[in-house]
DNA sequence: CTTGACCCTCCACTAACTGGAGACCGTACG
DNA sequence: CGTACGGTCTCCAGTTAGTGGAGGGTCAAG
């Protein structure tokens, strides 16, 4: 017979975890001293404070570890317990993976948030854009519901992400409630599903200019681009707005230190 | 101003934990009632509430959720939070899938101890083995020291496992304490390391005779088996020993059904 | 004024321990 | 035989992130 002490080096459990398995029920004493109420423990119950061990670091619950314990004593069958065990590690395992995953997102954006443009110009630029594999949703009505689109591709394409989020407008003029538009995500590869449509954003000549500040004076600038780009050619719908700095994706950010760019492509002339 | 149930309707957490927030100081309430103590939230807490529940989905503890919204505030850096955060979940991610990795190996071989040999035929039989690629840890000394041999085989090669573990005796008479043998696990593949070795076992004709019960009686088919091979021809060392069915993972199970499988290969005297 | 919804505080409970206080026990040494 | 020291006892509190409930006060409508 061990004294807890003696019980607790030769098993590698703590005498407090002993005590507390004890009062659980999972691992009692072969015999209490009445007297002093010292604990004492027969050598073979080393191999089940093994098998407690074990299991435990398994992540086994110590209710299903006495299950075990039990229905093995009473020869029945201990796979059940396992296997309902392993099910919901594996439900644990998909939860923590996602939460990574998702925080490794967050961290690649916030990060993006806090280094801007390195030499920003805030003038009307000729450029030529090149064709780009994009993930889109297209909808129909206020321009705020634009954040629900942002968040559905977020959610889908953040791993294969290839550029900023921009969108894409259908109008011709501007137009409040009922407006035509698509939230956009540059991608690497992806296929379409649901409401979200893959396709390669045709190449063109456009017109382009950075604003900064909050959105709602991004009208001033478009003021500014328009009669620009009438000047080389024809406009080309659709018009694209590129989010180079906007809201974070967990805190807001400040406004003033939002950075639009404004694209519009246009047919030249001759 | 929004009562407690308006603010959580229009957060999505519950009253109670709202409360509980409010006690850590995590959401304190703008407005507490003076005769009610009624908690009054402004609009623009909703936006602090989202944060909070968006790093709670990514499984950030309420102390960091504390320490980012105060960072915030003070425009400093959350991304070491975020950081530290990450590594934490990659730990507990890989702490997981060991067990599951572990759990899965215990439930295959539980579950092999259940289904005993179909049909087993307790006389001497001649086989003819085929090579196969082994793992295996040469020891000198104690027989009963083989456990440890195939912990640590099991530990490095269970998800490559191909067979039963066995046992090589390379000395040609019964030693008590300074025996040469090998524990081994035949893989599909794998490459040496530390003191595992990885070969390849070479065929052979042998004979073999499966013995039933605990090992303390292991001698007397040995005794069995040992002239039967004289006859054929000349013992070829090592002889090998097959557990088929032995103290399990978790438990010692039952020995009067252990099986054992005793093969030892000759040379035939033509 | 009553009813029902809403809100308050305080307490207990979860899992698996860990830490500490204060008291008792056992053995060896002087 | 007293005492010093280590081992052991019980009991209580604290950890995380809430949840559940009891018992009682508050608000707005009818």
């Amino acid at each position: 017979m061990l004294s807890i002490g003696e019980f607790s080096r030769a098993t590698g459990i703590t005498v407090k975890t002993l005590r507390f398995y004890h009062e659980k029920g999972l691992l009692v004493p072969d015999h209490i001293d009445a007297d002093s109420s010292y604990r004492y423990y027969r050598k073979e119950k080393i191999d089940t404070a093994k098998v407690i061990t074990t299991l435990r670091k398994l992540e086994l619950p110590l209710r299903e570890i006495e299950s075990i314990l039990l229905s093995y004593q009473a020869d029945l069958d201990i796979l059940s317990f396992l296997e309902t065990h392993q099910k919901n590690l594996h439900q644990r395992l998909s939860d923590l993976q996602t939460a990574s995953n998702s925080l490794e997102a967050l961290i690649r954006i916030e990060k993006e948030q806090r280094n801007p443009m390195p030499t920003t110009d805030f003038t009307i630029q000729e450029k030529e854009l090149p064709t780009q594999l994009i993930a889109s949703i297209t909808m129909r009505g206020k321009y705020s519901d634009c954040s629900k689109g942002f968040a559905k591709l977020g959610k889908y394409f953040w791993s294969q992400a290839n550029g900023k989020p921009f969108m894409l407008y259908y109008d011709k003029e501007y137009k409040e409630d009922d407006a035509h538009f698509a939230t956009c995500f540059p991608i690497k590869k992806g296929t379409s599903k649901d409401d979200i449509e893959v396709w390669e954003l045709p190449a063109g000549k456009c017109l382009s200019l950075m604003h900064k500040g909050c959105y709602d004076t991004l009208r001033n600038s478009y003021e500014k681009i328009i009669p620009a780009v009438k000047e080389r050619g024809n406009l080309v719908c659709p018009s694209r707005e590129i989010y180079h700095k906007g809201p974070g994706m967990l805190f807001k950010g400040n406004p003033k230190n939002y950075l639009t760019e404004i694209q519009i492509l246009f047919t030249e002339t001759c």
